[in-house]
DNA sequence: AGATTATCTGAACATACGTTCAATTCAACT
DNA sequence: AGTTGAATTGAACGTATGTTCAGATAATCT
């Protein structure tokens, strides 16, 4: 008994990944085996080599991608740093809650990262805390914001709305508009002249 | 060879605990191994049993008498709204940057939990997360804060808050004195009316 | 000095881990 | 129908895991 019916590596591939991806942010990297992993996606724990090196390099791709897709899917538009700003906290609240497990992951598994891996995931998440610094920098500097201190209002504020995905859960009390004009009020009161 | 000179429970005690603490903020609860701590503490894995029933229990003992102290170290003053949540964001700030390794642990490792121990600390944590929440009440009452939802706003502002133990470093460019005001004055002006 | 007891060792238990690989199976191609 | 090669199995590798416990040791008590 060896190959399934109808079971093909474009299929198998992305099933490790998003098996991966569900128990990592379930139980955390250390406490899933491979063959929890394998399990979950019908194969032999064996047959996960054939689509990622290690169990090291499947957690990397994971962060990896998601900081990649992060920084690709929001550039500051051409617009006054208020206007810059809400859309800022609107598309970082939206991406957010639309991968719960990722952000779970990307803040929860940056210790076991080899070092090398790890400085990758902190360049490309110092990468996204420097586009709302700019953000925060100009406003203060025009005076629409009075933020004494932009890189701890940087850290203040992301820290505020990633955590977000701790608490939010769909059919709750508060749709997602809700919940981003609640937090952009906040923010954007926070930071205010 | 056994027994060690000078080695006595309350003084390993304390060690074991200690190490856990360390170890399980470094590397995290499923990472660390029993003879990692043991060793550490300059024992034999073996010994550890004598001041634990088991690693979850150890997990579980750092967690609760952390959420308890937090608990038993501040009530909220008698006094207006504003003033109340400003003791809180100055206690929780300070109270936070003193345990960075405890903070790291509660909030990292609840899933490493067993259910029932889960339970014990999601129910401490709503406590606390309660003491805001009736502050941010009252101040809306009052007419002093505009807060349209209470229980939002207090997620919002404690992931905040907790946050600073993500980058504050001892020693850096601005002291534990500047970083209270500063996150004081934006929790302010975000919840102001 | 001798007995007692708290403290700790060191080995063992069964089980699990990440990873490798020869052997096998099945889909696709000739 | 026969051949090829990608996909997968299943067993094996060495190592590590949490936990238990009989035995050894040294501080304390009588």
């Amino acid at each position: 008994m060896a190959r399934k019916q109808g079971s093909h590596a474009d299929i198998t591939g992305p099933k490790v990944r998003d098996a991966a991806l569900r128990l990592f942010a379930r139980h955390g990297f250390a406490a899933v085996s491979m063959r929890q992993i394998a399990a979950e996606v019908g194969v032999q724990a064996g047959a996960l080599y054939l689509y990622t090196p290690d169990k090291q390099a499947l957690l990397f791709e994971l962060m990896r991608d998601h900081m990649e897709e992060l920084l690709a899917d929001w550039q500051a538009p051409d617009a006054p740093p208020t206007d810059q700003l809400e859309d800022f906290v609107r598309h970082h609240i939206r991406f957010h809650l639309d991968r719960p497990e990722l952000v779970f992951i990307a803040y929860m598994e940056l210790r076991n990262l080899t070092p090398e891996n790890f400085a990758v995931i902190e360049g490309l998440r110092r990468d996204y805390e420097d586009r709302l610094e700019a953000i925060l920098r100009a406003g203060q500097q025009s005076g629409v914001f009075a933020v004494p201190d932009t890189k701890l209002a940087t850290m203040a504020l992301i820290a505020m709305l990633t955590g977000v995905t701790t608490w939010y859960r769909e059919g709750g009390r508060l749709n997602r508009a809700a919940v981003e004009g609640i937090y952009w009020d906040m923010v954007r009161k926070a930071v205010a002249a």
